[in-house]
DNA sequence: GGCCGCATGTAATCTGTTACATGATTCT
DNA sequence: AGAATCATGTAACAGATTACATGCGGCC
């Protein structure tokens, strides 16, 4: 339950890393992931407030209502040791080599690691590139399978190798963009 | 209800896509989905159930229940009328300018396209070269906005502009690769 | 007076995933 | 004898989307 067993992607890592730096609380939460990552990640506010609650239910977070005057009260929530580990544990992960997660997922990993762990930076970005091109590796040696006849399906895997190879650039431009 | 809102992607169209052909049933249809389009679309054996049954219930294919000797009975599905159109409709729509929409949905379209109506593939693919590159000029405006100091949101744009150009030169290969 | 921002949710619906169920035939 | 293929599904659960609900304060 504890696991994400399929490769469904969903924002509850970004919520956690706001948390991992200091308490927050939903709408704050939702408010940010709108303008940080309102281009890779897409949560409407109810679904905010569901992941929020999963993680609680998990043990990931823990809340605290906080009354305020002139204003409704707030939810302030705290992440937990489970979390915090739960979220470093993505941090450090390789995204595995897929055009889609390295654009979604990666780039989030990016983010957070510059904020918190900039000097892990080059360090991460130089592994994502060698699990990108061991997965190239691998496109390359199915594309070798393939006889010539197969027009679509050539097609299709050279369109994802092209996009691999894109991959490897910008990484590779990453480097230099947070050059040490 | 009738109408795809948001930007899921399902192979409900390559279930159609099949039917438009002529008539099969749910087992082969499962089949034929995991063998042309294993790289491209996932389902399970239930999912592609369920969708049929979707499909039915819109009306857009029927079924009649074949019995058959020494093996378990049939459940023909034949595409309507409301099914061929729309499965038409979405065949020369083009697909939006999203590295995801082109890597799934645009390839879908053109094996079914180059299956049966081989004569519009080049049309199709000029199509969609203008509608990525006019998503591109999008991007690169977006990009003229962001500050050189936000270094990460322009990161996260490159990369989206990197693929897309990637995707551009893939189609013209395609045109090749189609070439008349 | 009406809309926007703050702040939290519930309910209904849809879609997908996994596991389970059935039962005959054909291949190894 | 056992596995794979043919062929159809049900049930339980997880997750996302949309709409709806509430209510105060501040701004125009």
């Amino acid at each position: 339950m504890n696991q994400r067993i399929n490769n469904r992607l969903s924002p509850e890592y970004v919520l956690l890393g706001f948390l991992y730096e200091l308490p927050s609380h939903g709408y704050e939460l939702h408010r940010r992931l709108l303008d940080i990552f309102g281009n890779i990640w897409h949560a409407s506010q109810s679904q905010t407030y569901n992941i929020l609650k999963r993680l609680e239910a998990q043990g990931h977070i823990t809340s605290t209502i906080i009354e305020q005057e002139k204003l409704p009260h707030q939810q302030r929530l705290q992440i937990t040791e489970s979390g915090s580990e739960r979220f470093i544990t993505w941090l450090n992960k390789p995204t595995k080599s897929s055009v889609h997660a390295i654009r979604v997922e990666f780039v989030t990993r990016l983010y957070f690691m510059q904020q918190y762990y900039p000097e892990n930076t080059q360090e991460m970005i130089r592994v994502q590139v060698d699990v990108v091109k061991a997965g190239l590796i691998q496109l390359h040696k199915n594309l070798a399978m393939i006889p010539d006849s197969q027009t679509f399906d050539r097609l299709a895997l050279e369109l994802r190798i092209k996009l691999l190879k894109s991959v490897i650039s910008w990484l590779n431009g990453c480097r230099e963009a947070f050059g040490s």
